[in-house]
DNA sequence: ACCGATATGGCAAACGTTTTCCTGCCTTAG
DNA sequence: CTAAGGCAGGAAAACGTTTGCCATATCGGT
């Protein structure tokens, strides 16, 4: 703060361009953005022939100020160097861009005090909405407070979003997790694979579940095996580290409950000398785009982030409400890394 | 536009703030941001009292608008979802968080008219400074109607930083390109390397070609062989797709002047059926972190995006005049893809 | 006591845009 | 020819905050 100093000569306003074009601001300001009123065409002309010859470039900070909601979507997020989230994060902006607004990402590194903080200073920008991705946590205490924030953001006009997050009580906008699971265990199961291990999530999340039940479902009730693990690739890497060489070679096929996961586990497996996947066929849920750079390509269950994204960008801009809709489908992709089997 | 609607009650304001703690507004102001003017203690603690009580937010359109400036970084970006950038756009966020900044993304999807609309639009929401990563483009027409945009934003008091990219007139944040690849070369030379094909960029980018040139003087100067190629994945691949067995095998290295590339060409040596490193080895060049899940892991040269964004945020906030700086050092990092050899 | 300096508080203007309402004109139907 | 209605333009208020400036109170030194 202290002096704003930071030189620069007076900028050119939407009042210089009403002035050259011998309008009114009114009129300049109807011309310019995009007013429902109308302007006769010689006066329009003017205007943006003047707006062209001054450089006139209009003052965002002025306008959301005025109009009292910018025209922005805010996107809070765990972390954003990893492949899930970026992209799903690149899906909303272009989507966004195409309905004329703009996307801010905020990072809270999976802290709940970070995450209020976020969601605090977010209010202060007063954007269309605010979108959660990725797992939630389990401190309810915490959440309250969060859930307090962000019902005061909605009474002041703004929309919550949640994607594939469940531990808040406002607006969701799911995946078919368990369709998609299922699809995946009965194709799997065609394929021959007989005994699998599935790795869930060690933290209770909705949507995780779901996937472990609905692969159970559709490979064959009753036939899967099932370890909860730290839902990343180390987690997926644990797993198969720690588990005696005898135990692991019960079993056909690994499947992780994200595709993070399934890359942690061919790691390891690799390390302990098992080759996938004619030793042991692994498959993930996800397809993120990382999985080109793997080899044998991973089998997956594919989530269409571009859905996602128009699902949340309709409802950021529709009126207030709309209810939680029917979730996005999801359909499993067959690799090489998981062949025919027998 | 239109009816600006969407219901809600009157929001708090810092007005309501003052009168409930019998202050002024102004008063109320320096209290609630940073000003550095001084409160009695007596009326800071009763301000701070009734801002808590009300559950004030600020309104960051307002304060941006009066104060001209906004606490934005803008990172402008050919793509979000590859690793490398995303990697650097977390980091960036994190240093610019610790400096009371945020960071807004914009896509350009490495289209020339996409950027300059991208500048158009960001110069409205005034941010501090506007940071260009990635490389540019090569035609010329279209970078000077770029140029002179970013230089009316500069004149009317923004910074323009270019991270990695050459093809503009504004202050540079660039690396060691030279050192670290040289290094490289240096390193694996060490190792018993001695044919190495060298996959530079196919468009003409300053770094890249140090890159080129500083392996090569590392590596041995005149033996290394050099092919242009597309700057990703696809890029890498294609090199070793189209090139006769019997020339392949005249190499015992393959480097890639990115990271992307080099998992690029192992994925096409992987087709082709030769062995890594045991048939041929490979490098990279980046260090970006989705290279854990490559197998084997691979020879590279790391790039500090820490330092990156600290020297980025740290120049936005400064004052005008800086200078371009020292480069940030790079340097190799050895593995797995790259054993000694002979 | 007096003067200057320093600390604190408040008034009022300013920032650039949108929007409400009013006015005058033009069209059209009767 | 007139009344009604629609259309285009403009004056002025409003949005919420910061800041320049002035007023007052306090303090320290002579």
């Amino acid at each position: 703060m202290n002096e704003t100093a930071r030189g620069g000569r007076r900028r050119v306003t939407l009042y210089d361009v009403a002035r050259l074009a011998g309008v009114s601001q009114p009129t300049a300001s109807r011309v310019l953005n995009g007013s429902d009123r109308q302007v006769s065409s010689a006066n329009r002309e003017r205007v943006l022939r003047a707006a062209r010859e001054l450089a006139y470039v209009p003052n965002a900070s002025a306008q959301a100020f005025v109009r009292g909601s910018s025209k922005m979507i805010a996107f809070v997020v765990g972390r954003i160097d990893g492949t899930y989230f970026s992209s799903m994060a690149a899906a909303l902006m272009r989507e966004a861009r195409s309905a004329g607004y703009w996307v801010s990402i905020a990072v809270t590194d999976r802290q709940p005090e970070r995450e209020l903080r976020v969601v605090r200073e977010l209010r202060a920008q007063r954007p269309r909405a605010i979108v959660f991705a990725g797992s939630g946590f389990i401190d309810p205490t915490g959440n309250e407070v969060l859930a307090d924030e962000l019902s005061g953001y909605e009474r002041a006009g703004g929309k919550v979003l949640l994607i594939s997050r469940t531990d808040l009580p406002f607006e969701r906008i799911s995946f078919d997790n368990r369709a998609g699971a299922e699809g995946l265990g009965q194709a799997l199961a065609g394929l021959g694979y007989q005994r699998a291990l599935v790795l869930g999530s060690e933290t209770p999340l909705l949507g995780m579940l779901h996937r472990v039940e609905g692969f159970s479902d559709g490979f064959a009730p009753g036939t899967v095996e099932v370890r909860q693990t730290a839902l990343s690739w180390e987690g997926g890497r644990d797993v198969v580290e720690r588990m005696p060489p005898e135990q692991l070679s019960r079993f056909d096929l690994v499947v992780g409950v994200t595709d993070e996961m399934a890359l942690g586990v061919m790691a390891a497996l690799r390390v302990h000398g098992r080759r996938v996947p004619d030793d042991i066929a692994v498959a993930g849920f996800n397809d993120i785009r990382t999985l080109r750079d793997v080899s044998p390509p991973l089998t997956t269950v594919h989530v269409p982030l571009d859905l996602v994204a128009e699902a949340v960008v309709r409802r950021a801009i529709a009126g207030h409400e709309e209810g939680s809709g029917p979730p996005i489908p999801t359909h499993p992709v067959l690799r090489e890394s998981t062949p025919p089997h027998h």
